[in-house]
Parts: C-alpha cells; structure tokens; sequence
DNA sequence: TCGTAAATTTCGTCA
DNA sequence: TGACGAAGTTTACGA
C-alpha cells in the first residue's frame, strides 16, 4: 500500500463528470491497483476514487486511472508532501455476526415469534422469481410467506407482495397469508403492508437470541 | 489526518458485531475524529469504521473510538510500523455533472423528449405518498406522470405503479398514463413496465444537454 | 456475465 | 431530528 499526501487536483470521468480543485490530499494506491483520494473528513466514503480492477500509468505530475468500462480518474499533482509504501500482505478478514442471515436462522429457529401454534414449512421456499425466506404454517394449517429484513423498508415489502401474488396462483398453497418481519419498519413501510393486508411483525434481536442460547449472558 | 500503520486486531460493537484479527492494517485518524481501518485492497470501502461525531481514547495499545449512540469501535495495537501526523485544512469540496436531479432539470426544459406536442405542468408534482419527477400533459391534454432514474430498475417501476395507481384515483385527473425514463432501462424492469402498460423512454443525457446548451461542444 | 438483494450502507434534502 | 430517496452507491451471491 502507498500512501501519498499531495496537493492535488482530481477529475473522474465516467458515469458522471466529478471534479475536485487542487488543494492537499491523501492518496491511496492498494496492491490491488485500486486508487482513492481521501479529505480530511468522513470516514467511510472517499472524495473520489476507481474500484479494482483498474490501471494505474505514472508520469511526472499526472496519474491516470483507467479502468476496462472506459472511466477514468485523472489525478494532477502539484507538490508532494509525504510519500511511503508499506507491505500488509492478504487480510484475513473480517467476521460479522447479527446480519439478515442470522435473524432468518432465528426466527426459523422459533416460528412461535409470528403467533401461538405457527410451524415452519421450510426456509428459502423457492418460487419462480425466487426464495421466500420462511414459509410457514399457522395454527389453523394456513400457508404464511414470511418475509425478512434487518431494516423494514418499501421495496421489502413489495418484494413480499411478489411473492405472495405469484404464490396465491397455486390453488394447492392458496390462500398464502404475508408476514414482514424486521428488527426495524419504517412507518411508510407499515402503511404499504398494512394496506395490502401484510402483517409487520418487530423483532428483538437480541431477546430471540437470548430464547435459543445463553451466550449474551454470559458477558 | 494520522496515518498509522500498525498490527492490530479490531473488533466493532454496534449495529452488529464484527471482529478482524490481529494482522498489519492502515488505520486512518481525520480531523473530525473519525477512524477507519483498510486493508490493502478495495478502494472504497474500509474493513471497519467509526463515521462522526465520534470519541477517540487513546491508551497503550488499546484505542476506542465511541458514538453518540453506543456504538463502540476497539483497536487493540501490537504493533505500529508506521506513524504519522499531516495537516490537510478544508477541503473545496466535490463539483458533480450528470446525476439524476439534473437529468430531471433537462427533461422538464424538454418534455418533448417523451413525444410531439407533451407540455409540462410542473416538476415534483406532489401527491400523498410523495412527489412525482414530472406531471405533463401529452398533445391530447392527457396527463402523463414520468418518473426519472439514471438506471432504470424494478423499484423505479413499482415507485411509479404506486403513484399512478394514487393519482388514477382522481377522477379530475384520471386517466393517467405513465413514462419511465432513465438513461439506461434493466431489461427485466422493461418487461414488469411494458407489462403494466409503462412506457420506457431511453434518454441521452448528453445529447438531449446538447439542445439546450452547447457547452460539451466547446471540449 | 447478468441480475438481484444486502449494507454497520452513506449522504443529501426536506418537513 | 426523523423520514425518505439517490448514490459513480459497493459488495456478495446465484443462475
């Protein structure tokens, strides 16, 4: 990795024209041949900046950035202020816990969370436009499409509606009843659903976990 | 802006749990307080990350970078290799050409675009579940709603089907027709269109700015 | 390679 | 401050 501060001036130009006048920098260049400019603020997103895989041509004052669509990152620098390479070597990188997945395995874990009596038919139901993340079954034996999200949002629910529409054209499933389930639902979210007779079910997380295994007690 | 190069593990305690282990990364300090760590691949996102306002302790061997709302990101050090310190000052900040809000900027200068004849009636034509792109009327006075993407995708169908599906409800202004318009239209948001009676409007950003000013010309 | 869904999305705008 | 939508979204995962 090298790690360049410069005073300089950069321009992108591909899915849109972006341009950035020439002040002091922190320019990034990966193993990987990826190239970004940082300011100094923000944290997560860079000023500008070309995703691997892309190439790098060096000449004095001008970088170029190209990558196989045709965009381009165009780096003018002015004076160089700090210059130094540094070898990591492959990450091993980083391990997640309490994504989307992990909720799904939960609630398959205890599909009591949706209702008294409800049971699980199996996870990732597959239909023609894709997987239902949990069919289930009410106490009454009724088929129950159970749609999953950490964070409950529009397009969530129109993905269930979908789904419900092409499930309830099968006269041996039909009628198919629709959860959406989420540790979170936005109120425009609420209002779609509600109105097409969707139920929002709010999940805890962390209490679900607490159901299965007693592991966030022992900290 | 801090530049460290160190051997450190990273553990982030928030949203969710995510943990790196120990092995050499760049760990970036800015001047507004936030921290991320990258390793030596991917130009735009960090292994993990603090965004401001956020807190930084510094102990030997131990940083923890805290939030307003708990979260908690734990940097324990092993090893620094590389360590220093660069005053950048504000940065002028990002000029953009091309994005959505001026592709709508254009196309309302032009409804003409969508057909001989169209008019506008006026931008962010506001309805209860939100604002639609453009309200026109075709040559025929009829009213066309046109929602503008840069990428036409399948949500920017289902956002228009629910504006339409509102304001055809109106019977002062019902029938309404709809235009998807986007730079570039996903085939299978073509399809879910065409199949809800949507017209797709392809549009050339450059082209149609060359009507109204003739600015690119002069590169 | 294309398409779809997730993301600690982040980032702006507007009420 | 919260909600909503755009983003050069990026990234990961299937078909």
């Amino acid at each position: 990795m090298r790690l360049l501060i410069a005073v300089c001036q950069v321009d992108y130009i591909g899915r849109l024209t972006a341009h950035l006048p020439m002040a002091p920098r922190l320019i990034l260049v990966k193993a990987d041949g990826s190239v970004s400019v940082h300011a100094d603020d923000r944290a997560y997103k860079p000023l500008n900046w070309m995703s691997p895989p892309c190439h790098l041509t060096e000449e004095p004052g001008l970088w170029r950035v190209i990558n196989k669509s045709g965009e381009e990152l165009r780096i003018t620098i002015d004076e160089v202020l700090h210059d130094s390479e540094h070898a990591l070597g492959k990450d091993p990188g980083l391990q997640k816990d309490g994504v989307e997945a992990h909720l799904q395995e939960l609630l398959a874990e205890h599909p009591d969370t949706f209702g008294a009596g409800f049971t699980l038919v199996r996870r990732e139901y597959p239909t023609a436009i894709g997987p239902v993340d949990l069919m289930c079954r009410d106490a009454s034996g009724a088929s129950v499409a159970v749609e999953i999200k950490r964070r409950g949002e529009i397009d969530g629910v129109e993905q269930l509606t979908r789904y419900l529409e092409l499930l309830n054209r099968d006269p041996l499933l039909a009628p198919v009843a629709g959860i959406f389930a989420a540790q979170e639902i936005k109120p425009q979210a609420k209002v779609l659903a509600t109105d097409r007779g969707i139920r929002c079910v709010t999940v805890d997380y962390h209490k679900l976990r607490g159901i299965g295994s007693d592991e966030l007690t022992l900290f």
